[in-house]
DNA sequence: GCACCTTCTGGGAGCGCTCTCAGAGCCCTG
DNA sequence: CAGGGCTCTGAGAGCGCTCCCAGAAGGTGC
């Protein structure tokens, strides 16, 4: 039957033209059936399962399995089934966080937990430059992972409407921004409460006896700076505009937006800053300005990135998220999804929706 | 020759019991070469390069690829090509820093740049208990990447072997610890040049004038924590044994470590810390004990982690090493032994040998 | 103008697997 | 003991691709 035997290549042939490495004969479902003395469709079956194989034969089909060291062969299943039993990981955050704090690590320890419990495997694809949207999407259009987790979507972020192009389910990282996202049911997404852990980290400065609250924001261009200041404002609605300013996650800006606060309202008594880094930026500057944290001016960051808020002077109080939790979760209604059309195999149950995971207060000596 | 004809279901059959998802009938090779009014085999060349193949021809089958928008499938190809185009990551780092610190992120951005490059796809394995070994291993043994990236490896670690076994070229980051690594020519990996930047880092302690150079070290169990002590003691060949201290990379341990640094030798006046997470946690012990950086004790840490090390009272000192480069030169080292041994096609140049990449020191406040 | 070579092209086999379909066994019933 | 219904098994086709090989063009030399 295999006629071909490019194992032993004429001894010599130094300058062998052998394009393919063939490195080892690994065994095939083929020699596991006859050493098991079987036919190829019963040891497949056996190996998918076993259903509907007599237990005896079953058995046989093991021990040749272990004996050969047999591995099925993903592609040629892939060929037949379909199925990659791959997720691909989409980050098209281009510098920015995720490549500065830890989240993104955190992510996609949780999102792999999950998704090797359930077999399957996370190829990572990273977006940097305008023109990997292309290489991408190609890589998508390939048909060589079953679906796709999103991150930090921004407003005209092309990658849904290309999952959706393909035909491939994807669940997203953080709410997505653009309008309609949120009225789109189809749209399944997983984020931290933003808006509630902002609102605990106010109410908690609230309880303190603090009445001059402030707070530095995000980028107001992404959900999660506009939700953080939502939650802000659900407790403080009539507050002063003077005592908000616009950060971008970083310690600096996190200092100059302390620096305008200071300028312009001198009098406040407690700062909320909607990340730990530009809350670690805000400590630097009000003790640059002889300003005692927490006695004179209480702080609340957001996020608990342990080795940033552990370690200020003072440590920080902030608000904590399960960003672990929250790459399980997406791999979970992602692979929900995979398995809810792939067949009748998994019972109905409707379609996923969004989640959104809770956060903690953490108290710390900034703000107490 | 193409007989069956799943477009077009029988109408009606609504209870189809149809196991394969089947969503888009996908463009085939077949369906370009049919458009292109050329055989299958001559679109295969074009679609690979084109060698061959007369200017016009090719131009008609680009033509019929873009309106059909075909995309190989790449399970088919691999099957017969036995090359994946995907290489595995592999962490091992069970809980630990990995995830603590930005590192991670850094070198998958690496990799990932230099693996895009090459138009490969990079799947990442996690391992955290034991039996994750396992799963890791059949999946190596399964083929379904060309090569592999270890991080990390503890004395114990058996990816090696595993991947050695099933024949698979490796390349590990951070210089591997068992003995006999050295001296194994086939073992290829890159570090930074943690001895180096040791040394670095103590030269200018001493360039300050700072005379009882004390040092915290990382877990000793690690080539990069002894690399540090070594470069250390390259330049304190006859220093107290008592100015060393073993601390574990976290800014708890590393305030521990200065704690009994300074009951031992109240009088040193400089301190190295293997890492900026351990010297953010020495800052505060020092602080506590009434020692002013840098006039009374210089610090300098190891890493320039941003967050920390930019970000401590006083910003720290410290030894930059390029996590994204040698995220970089992995992948490349790890492409080059796949193009090697794969056919004619890349020059000859030997095996690809191990890479130590140069580090410096940032100076900020805690030592200058 | 014919043999010979070179350059291009297409037919066809086969990569390793799954899944359909039909037939081989087997047990039970009447 | 024949007939009907199981359950279990194997033959075979085919997934989409690459690549070997043979044959069709096209060009050259004598």
């Amino acid at each position: 039957m295999t006629e071909r035997s490019d194992h032993q290549p004429p001894a010599g042939s130094a300058g062998s033209t052998l394009p393919r490495p063939h490195l080892d004969p690994r065994p095939t479902l083929e020699s596991v059936a006859e050493r098991a003395g079987v036919s190829r469709a019963t040891a497949s079956r056996v190996v998918n399962g076993g259903a509907g194989v007599r237990e005896e034969l079953q058995e046989k089909v093991r021990r040749a399995v272990d004996e050969l060291g047999y591995v099925p062969n993903l592609a040629a299943r892939t060929l037949v089934t379909r199925r990659n039993q791959a997720v691909a990981v989409v980050v098209a955050e281009p510098e920015s966080r995720i490549f500065s704090d830890p989240f993104f690590a955190q992510h996609l320890r949780g999102i792999g937990r999950e998704l090797s419990a359930a077999d399957n495997q996370m190829v990572l694809l990273m977006i940097e430059e305008q023109r990997d949207y292309d290489r991408v999407g190609r890589y998508l259009a390939g048909g060589h992972v079953d679906g796709v987790l999103l991150f930090s979507l921004h407003h005209s972020d092309p990658l849904p409407q290309i999952a959706r192009r393909v035909g491939l389910p994807f669940v997203v990282g953080g709410r997505p921004g653009w309008a309609g996202a949120e009225s789109d049911r189809e749209l399944v997404y997983v984020d931290s409460d933003n808006r509630g852990g902002a609102r605990l980290a106010v109410q908690h400065l609230r309880g303190l006896g603090r009445r001059r609250i402030a707070t530095i924001t995000g980028p107001l261009d992404q959900t999660s700076s506009i939700d953080r200041l939502d939650g802000y404002r659900d407790l403080l609605p009539d507050g002063d505009p003077e005592l908000i300013a616009e950060g971008d996650f970083t310690p600096d800006g996190g200092g100059r937006a302390m620096a305008a606060l200071l300028a312009r309202r001198p009098d406040l008594d407690a700062v909320f800053a909607a990340s730990d880094s530009m809350a670690s930026g805000a400590l630097r500057v009000l003790r640059e300005a002889g300003r005692r944290v927490p006695q004179d001016v209480a702080v609340v960051g957001f996020d608990d990135v342990e080795s940033i808020a552990a370690w200020t002077e003072p440590p920080l109080t902030t608000v904590r998220q399960d960003i672990e939790e929250m790459g399980r979760l997406m791999a979970r209604l992602l692979l929900r999804q995979l398995s809810g059309d792939g067949g009748p195999a998994v019972g109905r149950g409707g379609a996923p929706t969004s989640v959104i995971i809770p956060t903690r207060l953490v108290e710390r000596d900034s703000a107490k």
